[in-house]
DNA sequence: GACGCATATGCGTCAATGTGCATATGGGGT
DNA sequence: ACCCCATATGCACATTGACGCATATGCGTC
């Protein structure tokens, strides 16, 4: 039930309806958490008949209505002792990765093209990050309770940055593959593949 | 029908039966994508039913016989046009992000000590990783199919050394925390943290 | 006026995954 | 004798996930 406690981590700050739920989703907490405002929805219909959130209804004009979710004290008890538990070691699927492992049985050059369409988006995130992290957290003392996400994205930033860096190296070195026959070992990466 | 696809890939290099495929999955390919023994005979009975790949029944003494599993000329031609598409970006599942994102809420010593356990994790990944590298590539030429795996290699002992260097960095940022109520900005790692 | 977009909520279906359990045998430790 | 481990294969059930579709309204634009 991890997207359940997911959404509970969101919860924890301040109540929210489903849809700013799915817009957190789709920012902060989906950079190491993805789903759709479908599963969304669906997990809180569950939170509710558990007791572990409660509904209000909001009435709007111009709008359809909206449903704002408040932890209960079950609630974050629930997720305080979910919190408490060890966690499952992160669980990895890439794509990509799997095309390279068997390199010798496809075709370089769709290949080559997603490490590309991987590579500008590797240096997105990371500009993002590092915008977020001058703004909010503009290197001066920080909250407790902030600690937790300022690690997040420093991980994110760092890692980011390390995935686009290595996209560099393995366009190169594609690039070495589809154009001779012979490879030689890896260069260092040349900065000037992408432009 | 990406697990498939991943055992597509591994059976381009040679013919497998399950139970090797488990192995190779909890090795080598498994860094990028995890599964266990369950998911793979029931994924090579859906592909033997599409006709991607074969079995042969190989009698033994003294253990159970076993299925060998050959890749069919279709299902060659199968994994190539899988690995032709663009591939769906990686999808990132972290329990401990989660636990950190919300850690005002949350129990700082045993998120503490699941740091620790990732510090030694991957820790051990990227020796792991480093012992494979020098090993097998052992900075000469590379052949062109096994460019992939090099590559692979290579994102994996970065990534690993960056989380571990973030861990510690984590595990200080946490103990600051709980020793005492006001928190400084980061310090760089002190790199004596973990003995 | 038709169309897309943002707001806001959800259902239904099927594919993919995760978890527990079952079965069979021989070898090594206690 | 008993138990655990390695070898080797697999079923059944439950949860999660992906994807399409539905509904309702107001605003801007073509």
């Amino acid at each position: 039930m991890a997207l359940g406690d997911a959404i509970l981590a969101c919860l924890t700050e301040h109540p929210m309806t489903g849809y700013e739920l799915a817009k957190t989703f789709d920012s902060s907490i989906g950079f190491f958490w993805k789903t759709d405002h479908q599963q969304i929805y669906r997990e809180l219909s569950r939170l509710r008949d558990r007791g572990y959130i409660q509904g209000r209804e909001v009435v709007q004009t111009g709008k359809p209505n909206k449903l704002v979710y408040t932890l209960t004290p079950e609630g974050r008890a629930a997720f305080r002792s979910w919190a408490a538990r060890p966690s499952t070691p992160a669980s990895v699927k890439d794509d990509l990765l799997v095309r390279l492992y068997a390199l010798g049985a496809a075709d370089i050059a769709p290949i080559r093209a997603d490490l590309m369409a991987r590579l500008e988006h590797h240096r997105d995130r990371a500009e993002r990050y590092d915008r977020i992290l001058k703004k909010h957290y503009a290197d001066g003392s920080v909250a407790p309770a902030d600690m937790g996400k300022l690690l997040n994205l420093r991980l994110g930033l760092r890692h980011e940055r390390m995935v686009a860096e290595w996209c560099e190296e393995a366009i190169t070195a594609l690039s070495a593959i589809s154009n001779s026959g012979s490879v030689r070992p890896l260069d260092p990466p040349s900065r000037e593949t992408a432009g």
